[in-house]
DNA sequence: AGCAATTACGATCTGCGTAAGAATA
DNA sequence: TATTCTTACGCAGATCGTAATTGCT
């Protein structure tokens, strides 16, 4: 196995292109980055540099090496974060949201959670729900997506509603049925929470919450 | 980061639920297991072992630290064979196949290959050629599938044909078609590569390459 | 002359083993 | 008593820095 610090110097090599300038990025002499090319190459038996004598580049292989000198310390990175995550998710729990029906929902709970339960009130994108789950940073995302993978599965939860209430005086309340392309580009009069149950027009959006397993 | 020699302590305590045991394993002592305990434990700001006098067990978050740990591991191991196969692959070409038409082709060409392209006859599982290609285990893989991914590619190659010789005496002889499933169960005489070039019956399949960019 | 890489030497650090101790079943 | 984990001490190996050397531009 290669040990970090060379695969630090390798992948800081990299991005450096002199032993000068990673010697000096790492905290390092010259020299000790010397004796760290010859020691991967020594120890995967690969000719990594071309040298020069005053002069030093990485080989293909080397290219290579180096981006998965960067790969590996990536992987053992975040998987400390997902550990010091995981432990705190045994004494907290983070919830997330994805779209904003079950947010004002939650907001509105909020006084009645217990200490160790947080809510991130900022909208999460949809993409990255599965990696923040897999790291650890939430424990419980609600969204209207169905995600299973290894260490991600979800439940639904319910169907989100959203009303709008036209008064008798707009100009679509003659209407028999309004649809909400007929609404685009108005401006509404948004309800406090205390006025949710209200419901009169129906918007299609079920809601489902993905956890970590 | 954490070092390699404490993650491979603490995956192989994982396994073998003793100190005493993981120490053996690893030709090692028992003290230098519970220094490594410590040491984990210290680094990463969390519990992850439960002590009693004569007795330890995995917290929950060591044991998920356990499997990040195996896991480091080994997509540290994976990319030194990683590095060595491209290595290798610099100076040679190693060829593989998952369907036997290529292979007879490539088995009857390869007396016109140079010292440094070596085929492997045996044929591939379609599922390994991602995994295969990108250890660069293999330089290129004749298959009839695409696939693109960040590291490999295909391109299309021809088409494939296979053909059966029906003798005038064979009781099928008569029939002015014949499909492949009424020829299910019969024996035949495979003709050799020299006579390939005689086709009679065509077999859909298409060719492709894939290999690692 | 100035910069970059290498070589040689000495010091420090750190991880390992041995030996002894404490607790349990 | 046998097993398991922990603590204490000393050593060996490995990595690092300093200083000196070589070679290029």
């Amino acid at each position: 196995m290669l040990d970090n610090y060379l695969l630090e110097e390798l992948a800081t090599f990299a991005e450096c292109k002199t032993l000068a300038k990673t010697a000096e990025k790492l905290h390092m002499t010259q020299p000790s980055i010397t004796r760290g090319t010859k020691k991967l190459e020594e120890e995967l038996g690969v000719q990594l540099f071309e040298r020069y004598p005053n002069h030093i580049t990485l080989t293909k292989t080397g290219e290579l090496a180096a981006q998965v000198a960067a790969h590996i310390i990536k992987v053992n990175q975040e998987g400390i974060e997902k550990i010091r995550n995981f432990d705190q998710s045994q004494h907290s729990i983070q919830l997330g949201v994805t779209i904003p029906g079950p947010r004002i929902l939650l907001q509105h709970l909020k006084v009645e959670f217990p200490d160790n339960v947080h809510l991130n009130p900022e909208l999460l994108s949809e993409d990255s729900i599965t990696s923040l789950l897999e790291k650890n940073e939430y424990t419980l995302i609600f969204s209207d997506q169905e995600i299973f993978t290894d260490q991600v599965e979800s439940r639904y939860l319910g169907d989100e509603t959203m009303s709008v209430h036209l008064n008798q005086f707009m100009y679509l309340a003659s209407q028999s049925s309004v649809a909400f392309k007929d609404l685009k580009g108005l401006s509404f009069l948004v309800l406090s929470c205390r006025s949710l149950e209200r419901n009169h027009t129906k918007c299609n959006s079920r809601c489902k919450i993905s956890l970590s397993k």
